[in-house]
DNA sequence: AATTGTATTCTACAAATGTAGAAGCATTGA
DNA sequence: TCAATGCTTCTACATTTGTAGAATACAATT
């Protein structure tokens, strides 16, 4: 499932913050705020979706993510790196790598990272 | 500049052959082809916005990239790894390493990488 | 109970995207 | 020369996405 950007959006809010009520939504929005109708539009469209539900407080909803964001990402993920890198994961780490956004020090915490990984592995 | 998905696709092929004649864009697609003058409309677009360029061979047009693929990637991917991860790189490298989809042996070639480049940045 | 505030659904519409037919033009092969 | 072929542009239209007004429903408050 891959969703527009505004819906992905409003997932994000969903996924960082965990379930939330609609005023919560439109606080988190940065001005110019949308029309509340527009996310409850959205909020609709997800619903229908299956990516979000909600649960009733009263009479007022508080949504949750169903599909969660792991899930999500993987797959939107995995399809970018095919498609940019014929599907060679080295290819893609090692762009990843020489980018020039990452800075000496979260390239160190890469190798960490990869490292625990390792011999996560072999256990 | 963020491309739709067919125009996207259409520019991987540029980018992954190179310069490219229109009947070599059409074959490139799998079946069911789209009908050619769909081709021409992505390619008349991208044009439009500059991402693509022609030579004249006679009468044909050889198609080429303008926009790099490096570029292109760079700017869509932090994008998406801002979203998804807070803008934290070891976030999002934590999560990749981890990815199942990784093989012991992909695992292995990214970590030389890393090491590779963090070599590289001491000279 | 009437008022007010807020959430929800319905409806609408503009813009972007996906897809392709029709027509025109140039080249090539009969 | 003329028909067939292939490319380009123009036009068109359905679908999806972004955005929001209008109407409605509910619930807390006065």
């Amino acid at each position: 499932m891959s969703l527009p950007k505004s819906e992905e959006q409003l997932m994000q809010y969903l996924w960082q913050t965990g379930p939330s009520f609609m005023k919560d939504l439109i606080d988190a929005y940065p001005d110019p705020k949308p029309a509340s109708t527009t996310i409850a539009t959205l909020l609709k469209r997800l619903q229908d979706k299956g990516a979000i539900g909600f649960k009733k407080y009263g009479n007022v909803r508080e949504y949750h993510p169903i599909l969660k964001k792991e899930e999500y990402f993987s797959k939107h993920f995995n399809g970018v790196i095919k498609n940019f890198f014929n599907d060679s994961v080295s290819q893609f780490a090692s762009f990843f790598a020489s980018d020039k956004n990452l800075t000496d020090a979260q390239l160190d915490e890469l190798q960490k990272i990869v490292e625990a990984q390792i011999n996560q592995r072999k256990k």
